[in-house]
DNA sequence: TATTGTTATACTCTATAACTATA
DNA sequence: TATAGTTATAGAGTATAACAATA
């Protein structure tokens, strides 16, 4: 089924707005943070759980193991995580964000949620809002629930070792 | 002006729906045409517009110049586009897409809509397409008529130079 | 055997500054 | 002087495969 021209401008618009919002947050979050945009994700996950495994780390971040291997030293030669084994699965590291990496985190949220306000929430009503949310969530769980087929390949060809 | 919890979710929703798929997306043009995402959309915009100058090439790519050169240099080698002088203005660069090129672009484009459509459109009415393209069109025109911060900072740099 | 995580390695991408040439 | 583009270079990010250790 080919794409409807309605379909593909709106593509492009959310491609495009959504390129232009991270190329700015990436911006600030290093000139006021020193942090890339990832590792500020790593941060608020932990700054929220407080303490999570590499795998769970890893969830929701879209990321290869050895890249979270290499963004979590980073983070922890910058003394703003910690790593420690697992007392209740030796094969596990645990992951724990220190205060430092808390004072990182909240030195960089308020300008980040000041770009966000501005650039993407300002020409919103609070309808428009409310309707993206709900779209976009949507969009986001029927994606989550349905891997692209890229994950099956590697799922059939790791079975079939 | 701090965020609203539903505005936050609404980010979030949108800023990883967006990751997810473009994911989805590098990995199939990767596979079936051997170009990554910007490679694509640039062969894309010549193919619609036939030859550009590589500042307009640039104009929506959000890209630095020497990365535009670099990108052009790699497409150029691999026989997708050609670059000559420009007969106008000496100091311009027109680059025009080849045959290869085109095909290329025809090759992975159906794989393309298929990922778009299956993983953004299928769980949407028609309905949410159109408001979702409203929405999106609108935040994307405010972006673009008021640059985030750090293009002000630039241009006041160069001009106090 | 499968899973967790790390390491080694190679490659791609990106940005900055210096540079050339034309307007 | 400003603009178009390239080059050199250095750094950051990413992916793959091989590996060790535990479940």
């Amino acid at each position: 089924m080919p794409l409807a021209p309605h379909q593909l401008g709106t593509y492009f618009a959310l491609s495009e707005a959504v390129n232009l919002l991270q190329h700015a947050v990436e911006q600030q979050l290093r000139a006021e943070g020193d942090l890339s945009l990832i590792q500020f994700e790593l941060l608020a996950r932990l700054a929220d759980a407080g303490r999570l495994s590499m795998t769970e780390l890893a969830d929701g971040v879209v990321y290869s193991r050895s890249g979270l291997t290499y963004q979590a030293g980073l983070l922890e030669k910058a003394g703003l995580i910690t790593r420690e084994p697992s007392p209740d699965d030796e094969r596990a590291t645990l992951v724990t964000i220190t205060p430092d990496g808390l004072e990182r985190v909240q030195r960089v949220l308020p300008g980040h949620v000041e770009i966000v306000s501005r650039m993407l929430f300002s020409p919103l009503t609070e309808q428009d809002t409310a309707e993206l949310g709900d779209i976009m969530t949507r969009v986001r769980d029927h994606m989550r629930a349905s891997p692209p087929r890229s994950s099956i390949r590697k799922r059939k060809a790791r079975d079939s070792r």
